[in-house]
DNA sequence: ACGCACACTTGAACGCGTTCAGTTCATGAC
DNA sequence: GTCATGAACTGAACGCGTTCAAGTGTGCGT
């Protein structure tokens, strides 16, 4: 936990969506996260040392009970300059939750190397975000009810960038891409998928929030029942049967999910 | 929009689950929405006053600038006292959403007495709810934010009691139950569909939050389209080929997802 | 009539997130 | 060197949700 955010930085962050983009018709002047671009060293350090110090009282005190004074006080520096850095207080989640996806990925990517089977690969993901997730599954509930904001950049849908989605959803299609099921199904499928996997982490995940139970077991088990059904839904899609209700699903999903968590749906 | 909270009232609101039931072993002494039993016609009259004037200012100024100063100076009363009647702000919501609640099944009912077929009885019953809901669209945002913390007793989630969630459902097994198909499927099915078709309901909500369209037509579109689709997933759930799927499905619902919402798994 | 209990009401005060007018500091131009 | 510029930083102050010690009223027993 002490290395959390400790690489600091723009990893793969912010591109070049402010000059351009999704700002054009929006709400005037939205303030965004944090500065555009760092001009020093020294910028950066302190940057890392408030969400550093932000992230470990977080966890020692949960969101709602570390105060933005505290966390000044803590790593040395004003109130104001925290908000220099951190345009409001969600915004250290953001930092926070950025570093988890990649931790996230990294870790899933390790412990499936071993196998192609499509059912384990999947399950393995998920639990390895619970595991990735355990340490702070406190103040998650705290942190979940920012993200569930419509209007807060946090918003696991939605709100262009976050570039955190896309490495999430990119685990998926290598969940998928390296197991052997993959081949046996169409390419529109296999273009699908990815993003419905990341949407089914997103019940996980939802939960897991609500899960009160020691170690969140229940949540696990809830993944161990789920994810063997779930490989075999989309295994049995290959049948002749099912042949129109997969056509409506597809057609369901390119049209009204893809679309609102920010794709292009597929021409 | 004038008539919301119009009739004050425990109309089905809270029965007796103040003596027994959920309070035991929950969290110590946590603070409920409000007072259990009103003593007064005036006290009644008091309530219902701020209740109204708080979501009068709700739908002209949105939730987050409607303070609650403004509430009580509105209102004519002092902070304190609509303190008195709701221990915080997002209790308010509460009033608001029983009230909604409410509405809704009676509207939906309305509507859908005059077909038997469940496709049609489905989604009237759900564009019944984006009806209802329109008037608040702007500041429903904020407010699923509150909901969606699991601590909060807003959660459509656990939190026992809550008889909104039941007269939900409630209005879901209606329109199953009016409906040509019920006969037609077998009883442990009948039962378990109700909660997910709640569920369903609680997905559309939550397109509907994120929905910025105009008149929230993309909501209206999806419910069109994904209506049908559940419809024809229960209507082949009864053909054999899918007795395993459907096993497994019901076995998953009963273990995991009716636990979740308060509901003992059926035996 | 008295007083007592308790529902009801008050508004000043607390701690918080956030803002902003200002100060310090580093860097490049001359 | 010195000075201008703007990034980096400061902390008092604002407005908010919430709390609480203290009041006011009302009905009931005696």
């Amino acid at each position: 936990m002490d290395d959390l955010a400790a690489t600091n930085g723009t990893s793969a962050t912010n591109g070049a969506d402010d000059t351009n983009g999704g700002t054009g018709a929006g709400s005037p002047a939205e303030a965004r996260g944090s500065r555009a671009q760092p001009k020093t060293d020294k910028s950066e350090q302190t940057r890392a040392l408030i969400l550093e110090t932000a992230m470990r009282l977080f966890q020692e005190r949960g969101y709602e009970k570390t105060t933005m004074r505290a966390i000044a006080t803590e790593a040395g520096v004003s109130v104001g300059n925290a908000y220099y850095y951190f345009s409001a207080k969600e915004f250290l989640i953001q930092g926070f939750y950025d570093r988890m996806t990649y931790d996230h990925a990294a870790d899933a990517r390790r412990r499936m190397a071993h196998t192609r089977d499509f059912s384990e690969r999947l399950e393995i993901a998920l639990v390895s975000w619970l595991d990735t997730a355990a340490p702070y599954h406190e103040f998650a509930a705290q942190f979940f009810r920012t993200a569930a904001d419509p209007n807060s950049s946090l918003s696991p849908f939605s709100n262009e960038s976050h570039p955190a989605r896309a490495t999430a959803v990119e685990l998926f299609r290598e969940v998928l891409q390296g197991s052997e099921l993959a081949p046996k199904l169409d390419a529109e499928l296999v273009e699908l998928l990815p993003d419905v996997l990341w949407l089914h982490l997103m019940v996980v995940v939802l939960y897991w929030v609500f899960d009160r139970t020691e170690d969140t077991e229940r949540t696990r088990e809830f993944v161990r029942r789920s994810t063997p059904m779930a490989a075999r839904v989309i295994n049995l899609s290959r049948y002749r049967v099912f042949r129109p209700i997969v056509r409506d699903a597809k057609g369901l999903i390119q049209d009204f999910i893809l679309p609102t968590i920010g794709k292009t749906a597929v021409k």
